[in-house]
DNA sequence: AAGAAAAATGGGATCGCTCCCAGATAAGGG
DNA sequence: CCCTTATCTGGGAGCGATCCCATTTTTCTT
């Protein structure tokens, strides 16, 4: 015996399908005494409605698409919990793709979901530089979040930290303690968030006078790697630098195994802040500061719009959210003056 | 215009639907011209096939459910992205859900797939003593493989690390390195994995004929807090304890800060041994020794038998299949010979 | 050039469900 | 007790694809 479906049910409660359909969906009127008959029917034959023949009429198929740059990289692991809180809360399922960090890849992931396979997309996309999303017949009609990214113009709402105000605070924390001789790190050149962060620190740098900011500038790539070996160069140039700035927390760790190494001392040597407030910055010896972007409620806030959309198409989503980025202030920080 | 559908592209071709099915589909004879045209007017009408239309017939929907007891728990990371590889590779999109530690809601999820919505389930199980699946009508039928636990008799392929070897070898590494009080810190009590790797941990005491070891367990819970607080306890207690085996590593991250607290030295002062090998071990100060479970490999291997009793029905995949944890040695053990 | 084989196309049935409308049964009112 | 109204149930159409079989068109053979 194969799978049973909904005649099976009807004919052992000896009902029609119908009001099989109505005590399944919990609608419309039916006698208590035939519900119990078609539930027991049900139990006995191990029945499950076929979801798929159920969206193909309902055009619903109460899940949600998401796609992630990389499902294991820790930076999106709270991003896709608040999303999938308030997923579960609303009783949508999700499925979920990688992009790998592709915007081509990207757009496949789109095409693939627009089958009909969800109901809408949550996509966090790879921030680059650029605006992809211009023009893409996948999009049509299809509810569409994207988060970490601000779109102008496309009619996507996105949800975003204000990444410039991030460079520009964090820096202020390390000015207002004395430093002047900042270095910033960078992440990929092509990755707007890392350009808004270091447009921040620019702007604070300036703004405080330190006329040398271009030279302190040194270009990593958001790996810890890329940490670990900008910061052996910054040590090594011995220019006078008392405070590192990394556009990333993975970055700063790999500059912290890189200045202990020299035997230098956090804070007391050499200040750093990160960026991001990755979880397992609390596991770090030392705990740092850093920059957090609320990535769970980011989320969070994203699949809500989304579900939003979704189900009562003429509501106004906002365009656009920026969150801050808030300073958390642990121990990489010494005060100089 | 709402979506399109096969009848729009036949009519916008000019021919039937039974041959832009065959385009769609690639398959059986269609003349290279009619192709082009079909295409073209698929392009035109930005056709995308129903995917619930199409499963509700062929009974593949192409998507693989997998279940996790909770997707921002760095320790599945990599057994998703193996598994995601090997879905990727043979065309089958993910769909995702979490059990939040909780066999019922477990089930649930298990139910949720078997509505005909994925081919079949890849269950990346909380490893509770006991064996819950047993009489479960919801797996009837459904292709399933559960990963990090074993289960005998219920055919149902599992994969799982030999956590008791992986505790022996990782006590053993400590006696041949001259430690004879070594504390061992446990897991949940209802975690098999705990369970086995304390097991392993006692053989090889009494092998070595440390009588002292029963004292010598503490219970923890697999937090890095408990693995903190616990330590602490070792720490006071003070009775000449040299190593310590924690049963996962969050617990060891959380022993390390105590340690560091107190101003010991890991490993001149104590040392120490994690178990699962996290990624973000490597990132810790110091970079500790800890017992590799292959769960990339884990996760690439639980798809690949879950995709071929889905695509041959008929072949016969392993019941179990158990790897040994490897001792990966970094710098946390400080010989006393 | 005619018949046979191969290639290309079309049409209907079907998958398992929901939804609408019509018919049957039960309840209420004068 | 009959008629109206409310409650409950059944049947048919349709969702958008696939697949099988029949038919038409093309190609090949002798």
């Amino acid at each position: 015996m194969g799978k049973s479906t909904i005649f099976d049910v009807a004919k052992k409660a000896g009902v029609s399908k119908s009001t099989v359909s109505r005590v399944i969906n919990n609608q419309g009127n039916v006698k208590e005494k035939t519900r119990k008959k078609i539930l027991k029917a049900m139990r006995s034959l191990n029945y499950h409605p076929n979801s798929s023949a159920r969206s193909l009429v309902t055009k619903r198929t109460n899940t949600i698409g998401l796609i992630v740059p990389d499902i294991t990289d820790f930076f999106y692991l709270q991003f896709i919990k608040g999303a999938e809180v308030v997923g579960i809360k609303n009783n949508y399922n999700m499925m979920l793709l990688s992009s790998r960090w592709d915007v081509e890849e990207e757009r496949y992931c789109l095409k693939m979901f627009g089958e009909g396979r969800v109901d809408g997309v949550l996509l966090i996309s790879g921030n680059w530089v650029g605006e992809p999303y211009l023009n893409c017949p996948e999009l049509e009609k299809m509810p569409l979040v994207i988060i970490d990214r601000t779109l102008n113009n496309h009619g996507i709402p996105t949800i975003n930290v204000d990444n410039k105000n991030g460079g520009y605070l964090g820096t202020r924390h390390l000015l207002e303690n004395g430093h002047r001789m900042i270095a910033f790190v960078t992440g990929l050149a092509n990755q707007k968030a890392s350009l808004d962060r270091m447009e921040g620190y620019r702007q604070a740098m300036d703004e405080a006078g330190v006329r040398e900011s271009e030279n302190l500038i040194y270009p990593g790539d958001f790996t810890e790697k890329s940490g670990y070996q900008v910061t052996r160069q910054v040590l090594e140039a011995g220019n006078g630098i008392t405070a590192i700035f990394y556009a990333n927390d993975l970055m700063a760790i790999g500059g912290i195994k890189a200045i202990k190494e020299k035997g230098l001392k956090i804070p007391d040597d050499l200040s750093l802040i990160g960026c991001d407030d990755l979880e397992l910055v609390s596991l770090i010896d030392p705990p740092f500061t850093t920059l957090r972007q609320p990535r769970y409620k980011m989320g969070y806030t994203g699949m809500e719009l989304l579900i939003n959309s979704i189900e009562h198409k003429d509501n106004i989503n906002p365009a656009q959210i920026i969150y801050h980025m808030a300073l958390i202030q642990r121990n990489s920080v010494q005060s100089r003056s």
